[in-house]
DNA sequence: GCGATTTGACCGCA
DNA sequence: TGCGGTCAAATCGC
């Protein structure tokens, strides 16, 4: 495996921020595409049930997903204009406020509420360790690159835990860690992120690895192995910090995160709410 | 053949 | 001692 050189000793070209007025450009497009989504959702729920052959739900579940998903590109650019998505530092320091699509009321074993969390404690090894959690409907979307490790059945919990590491762990040493775990069947499911250690990889959205297994279920974003009407690309994105080193997504790359969720709507269309299953970090059982 | 995932076993902490 | 986290061999898919 060719080995890629950790950043310190690359030269220094994180990918230059998106001129503003291209950055404007697109959430306006976006803003419209809200709108339009909107309206269409109006639109569907005036049309008959019998005309649709019964599909005018999926059909209203679709644009629902294509709502969320635009509002949710809407609020990470925006949110871009003054944070940016930072891969160094998950959370030292407190998280930046994930972009949380959607809040869990409850959930098992503390964090009722939890919107997003950091807390410290300490490592295998008595290092101090700071972990961010949250909840979210899109757990993959977080613009980093994760390879599943491990997935555990955990205590008075429906279902399993799936264990996530850096993509980059090894080749780029990357200690940054992400226990998945769904909370519940809702539609679409909301799920429990743990990020754990820092990201000091500096791969977002880049250097996509070529020979990724087409069924990989690594959490690549650029692959949107789930559907995610989102983008909450804070969301994972450990982190967004106002003050580092600028590593904003270029308007090309945010096109790109567009495109993959566009291109992923109908997984949640896979879901089939009456019988509910696990979600195993590529998709429904 | 290679890289990623699965899954049972192992380890350490509380 | 039980549970959560990780390892690593087996398996899978391209």
């Amino acid at each position: 495996m060719a080995r890629r050189l950790p950043k310190s000793e690359r030269s220094p070209s994180p990918p230059p921020p998106p001129p503003g007025d291209q950055r404007d450009a697109a959430i306006q497009e976006l803003s419209k595409g809200s709108e339009l989504a909107t309206q269409l959702m109006a639109q569907l729920e005036l049309i008959p049930e019998r005309e649709l052959n019964g599909r005018r739900d999926d059909a209203l579940a679709n644009v629902r997903s294509l709502s969320m998903s635009l509002s949710s590109s809407l609020y990470a650019l925006r949110s871009e204009r003054r944070e940016h998505y930072y891969c160094g530092s998950s959370s030292s320091g407190g998280a930046g406020p994930a972009a949380v699509t959607s809040v869990s009321g409850g959930g098992r074993g503390g964090g009722s509420g939890a919107r997003n969390k950091t807390k410290r404690r300490r490592g295998k090894h008595g290092e101090e360790l700071t972990e961010t959690v949250f909840v979210t409907t899109t757990p993959e979307n977080d613009g980093f690159h994760w390879r599943k490790y491990g997935e555990k059945k955990i205590l008075n919990s429906e279902f399993p835990r799936l264990y996530y590491r850096c993509g980059y762990s090894d080749e780029r040493k990357c200690q940054a860690k992400k226990y998945v775990q769904q909370e519940n069947n809702k539609h679409p499911p909301e799920f429990r992120v743990t990020l754990t250690k820092e990201h000091t990889c500096n791969t977002l959205f880049q250097d996509q690895p070529s020979s990724s297994s087409t069924n990989s279920q690594v959490l690549d974003f650029t692959k949107a192995s789930i559907s995610s009407p989102l983008m909450d690309s804070h969301v994972g994105a450990p982190t967004l910090k106002e003050e580092e080193e600028e590593e904003v997504p270029s308007i090309d790359e945010s096109s790109r995160i567009m495109s993959t969720i566009m291109r992923n709507y109908g997984a949640y269309g896979d879901y089939d709410e009456s019988s509910p299953q696990p979600w195993n970090g590529a998709g429904w059982q």
